[in-house]
DNA sequence: CACGTCGTACGATACTCGTCGTACTACGGG
DNA sequence: CCCGTAGTACGACGAGTATCGTACGACGTG
C-alpha cells in the first residue's frame, strides 16, 4: 500500500502471475478429484521428491504440451500446487503447508500410499 | 464341486452375491476417484460413523434410487465398500481393514478432512 | 530486431460421468 | 398366489474431461 505501484506493473522477475484458490476455498472433493488423475497423481509425486522448483516442462510426460497445461491448471485450480512465472518457465510446488493446514496428514498419506502401490505394481 | 449344484441354485441365506474387487486389484486413483464425488463421500462418512450394517435405503440420499445403486455399485467396484444381500435389503460396510492393509491411514485421514471441512463450511 | 523456447488459448473430438425415468427382477408376507 | 418393498437394468441426456493440433503470446539471447 506505501509503495503505491501504479497498476499495470505486473512484477519485475516474476512475470504475469496466476490465479490461486484462498486456502478457505480450497475443497476436499476437488483435491480428491484432482489426485484421482493418474498424469496429475505423477506430477504431485515428483514434486513431492523433487521440491518446488520444478518447470512444467522439466515432468516429460506423455501427452502434448496443451494436455500438461491443463493438469497443471486442474492441479493449481484445486489448491495442490502453487506456480509461479519464472522467466520463461513457471515453476511448481506443492501448496503442503496449505493442504496440512486443511486436512492434516491427507497428503502424505496419499503420496505414501501411491509410493507403496508403485512398489506393488512394479511401474515406480 | 462335490456337491454338483445344477447351477441356478445361488445361494441360501444370502441370494445373490456381487462382484467385489481382490485386495490386490483396489486402485489408489479408483478410490480417490470414489471419494471425489460428494454424494459418495457422504455415504463413506455414514458408513463410518454407523457402521456397516446399513441397507442402501436408510441414507436417504437426495436422488433417485437409480443414481443410487450408481453410487453404491462405484464405491464397490472401486474397493470402499462390500455389499451383501439380505433378505429383499443390500447392507453395506466399509472395506476398511483392507483399505488399511493397502494405503495405512488413508481412509481415516480422508474421514478427519470431510469432518473438518463440514465444520468449517458449516453443512455437518 | 530476429529467433528459439516455454507455455497459453481455442476449437474439435471422443469418452466418461451424474442424473433421471421407466420397466424389470428378487425376496418376503398375507 | 398376489402384492408390496428393495434394488437393478437400460436408455437417454447434459455436463464435464482428457486428449490433440494449430495458432499465438511472453521472455531471453544473439
Amino acid at each position: 500500500m506505501t509503495t503505491a505501484a501504479p497498476a499495470p506493473v505486473p512484477a519485475a522477475g516474476g512475470g504475469r502471475d496466476l490465479p490461486h484458490p484462498a486456502p478457505e476455498e480450497i475443497r476436499l472433493e476437488s483435491v480428491l478429484h484432482a489426485l484421482s488423475d493418474p498424469m496429475r497423481l505423477r506430477i504431485v509425486r515428483e514434486l513431492a521428491v523433487e521440491g518446488d522448483e520444478l518447470s512444467c516442462s522439466q515432468f516429460a510426460l506423455p501427452v502434448t504440451k496443451s494436455t500438461s497445461t491443463h493438469h497443471f491448471r486442474v492441479l493449481r485450480e484445486a489448491g495442490v500446487i502453487h506456480q509461479v512465472y519464472r522467466g520463461t518457465a513457471k515453476m511448481n510446488g506443492l501448496r503442503k503447508d496449505d493442504l496440512d493446514a486443511l486436512f492434516p496428514g491427507l497428503l502424505d498419506c496419499v503420496l505414501t500410499a501411491a509410493h507403496r502401490q508403485s512398489l506393488r505394481l512394479g511401474d515406480g
